[in-house]
DNA sequence: ATGAGTGCAAAGGCTTTGCATTAGG
DNA sequence: CCTAATGCAAAGCCTTTGCACTCAT
């Protein structure tokens, strides 16, 4: 039942929430119970201990990554808070380069931003654009769309390299 | 042991090679054996069919496609291919926002160019930039990785959205 | 009391591997 | 001849599900 659910998964649109890009800490858990309200959920621990991993990470989260963090919420669950709180628009779900899948929490919750994607060590590290770059990039994306008749309705910048730590060595 | 050696993928540097953008299909294929001979691989009629489809695709293939279209090949044996393609630095994995990692060629064999990914079907497009617009990408992926002191070598624009076929309905 | 949420364990589904056979150099 | 390449079937691994128990309203 959640995969019909997950199916019709689509960008939630902010409503009267707007400005919570700079929410303080206790905003973003009202965000949140706020969308899982939306879809008849609750916002219990288990799920408030996994938003609060994401929010506080800086970085997108595998599994494993969960999983280690928060022992006592057994994988099985965290992959149920996970989904369901993809279906209530909370996280968002992406794919790294390698078999893992990472989940983040949804713009709406946080700010746009980007990924550097380093090859040595499988890290990831978020980015935020300036407001020139991220104009600039929406247009062009706009135009690489409209060429294969493509509504676009999100984009992802992706940069592969290595990261200052791996170079190091 | 392939583990070890994906491991140690890095991106293929041309030498010799360098004009093959345009190469023509047979060339495609005396390349592949090229990149194949360098880490003491055959060039064998299971790879071939693979590179095969993959270079008339037109877009990157899942492992489901791939078995769908080539009945005869063991999906077995087609994980195998794409592996060793992979490491032979003739295939890349890509992940698209649905759970089924999908491959292409790699741009070395073809050109560089970016995704649509269709989040009704799941269908990842294709497209090519103009060099104008790579040219702009390119320097705004630079200025944002030299921010985090990481390296960039290369980068992915994936549009998020509906396709042509999918806004019809 | 009533339905959602959670844990544990079992089931599933996609990938990878072992091993014996075939083929290419 | 010798090592790579393949097929098939078995093994693995991550993810999803079933079911009973707990919790919140």
């Amino acid at each position: 039942m959640i995969k019909e659910i997950v199916a019709m998964i689509r960008p939630v649109h902010r409503e009267s929430h707007d400005a919570h890009v700079d929410s303080s800490h206790d905003e973003l858990h009202e965000l949140v119970e706020v969308h899982l309200h939306r879809i008849d959920q609750r916002y219990t621990p288990g799920r408030q201990a996994v938003v609060e991993l994401l929010a506080t990470s800086g970085r997108p989260l595998s599994i494993s990554d969960i999983a280690h963090a928060i022992p006592d919420v057994p994988r099985s669950s965290a992959y149920r808070h996970l989904s369901d709180l993809q279906v209530a628009g909370v996280v968002r779900r992406i794919a790294a380069n390698d078999e893992f899948a990472r989940f983040e929490l949804a713009e709406d919750l946080t700010h746009h931003h980007h990924h550097l994607l380093c090859s040595s060590c499988g890290r990831v590290i978020d980015v935020t654009p300036t407001s020139d770059f991220e104009r600039t990039v929406s247009a062009m994306v706009d135009e690489l769309a409209r060429q294969q008749g493509f509504r676009a309705t999100s984009h992802a910048l992706d940069v592969i390299g290595h990261c200052a730590a791996c170079q190091e060595t």
